[in-house]
DNA sequence: TTATCATTGATTATTGCTGACCTATAAAAT
DNA sequence: ATTTTATAGGTCAGCAATAATCAATGATAA
């Protein structure tokens, strides 16, 4: 089992993805590092580096593991009690100051949990290039930041539409 | 080998339209850029140049891309063609300089109409306020303008040629 | 002529993946 | 109760394969 679509990251993502939504029961799942290692054929670290580029605290998802005998990964989705509760929580994700190339790694992830459409992301993007700073999407600015809390504050305050 | 028909960036612009045009299921297409610039016989970063210069947020595009391997760009086409009139109407009445409270109120007709959701009048309008003048509501800025008819015609963009 | 657009290629940054080495845990042995 | 051992998972540095950026230059249009 290996590379039949994309690449091996990839699929172990969409894998994982798989068993949370078959998950019932619990808002995560439980696994075994190595036996999911087997199952795609690659080194246990691949693993590491899968959770660690997908399933982070920015896109929704918390890490809890153990080693020794019995050892075990479990992954939790996160959930929002409250509108209230996601809007603070993007407003720590994007902090004081914030760069036009986060901001758009965060409309990205946003958009894939259908938190706000792709009409609402191109608006986003036209507005934070016009207020961006001239020294390029790496730099930080206070001024990106704020906006960007306000309109995302809004949108997931407000019951607009 | 170049210059066939016009430039290189308008032929590939041309390309990738057609790859939009042709995708059925999907509201974007993937390509890989190395391959691009080779079907081109050019080199790779001409393909950033296009992008950058055509296929930007304003003109109703985003773009998504991963480094290394098993790397590509997507190019989303968030809207859709719509009447080049009413785009041609509403880029008419907002002229060269509108005041925040005339923005306000056209967008208040716009939403009526329902050419926009409450969500993307509340972005609109935010990102008008971070750019407004400080003289109050009813001074008349460029500025404005020209960033409103940016948002609504990226809205509202139609398949030029 | 001058300003903008187009093209190139050198350099830098990011992503995916592996393997060697490190740490933690529980069960077994003492 | 303590030590040992087997069995987990974690970290990190390094390589290879991409894509992005930037500055220089050429071409074209106003």
């Amino acid at each position: 089992m290996q590379n039949l679509s994309q690449n091996l990251s990839h699929n172990i993502e969409k894998y994982i993805l798989t068993l949370l939504e078959e998950e019932q029961q619990e808002n995560f799942i439980s696994l075994r590092r190595k036996e999911l290692a087997e199952m795609f054929e690659c080194v246990p670290s691949q693993i590491n580096y899968v959770l660690r580029s997908r399933f982070t605290p920015e896109q929704g998802y918390l890490i809890e593991s153990r080693r020794g005998e019995h050892g075990y990964i479990k992954i939790f989705r996160v959930t929002y009690g409250s509108p209230d509760e996601l809007s603070e929580h993007v407003t720590n994700l994007i902090g004081g100051e914030i760069s036009l190339y986060e901001a758009h790694r965060l409309l990205e992830v946003l958009q894939d949990r259908e938190l706000i459409t792709g009409r609402e992301r191109l608006l986003i993007e036209i507005a934070l290039r016009y207020i961006a700073p001239d020294e390029g999407q790496s730099a930080r600015s206070r001024e990106l930041s704020e906006m960007l809390k306000t309109m995302l504050g809004g949108l997931m305050t407000d019951d607009n539409d």
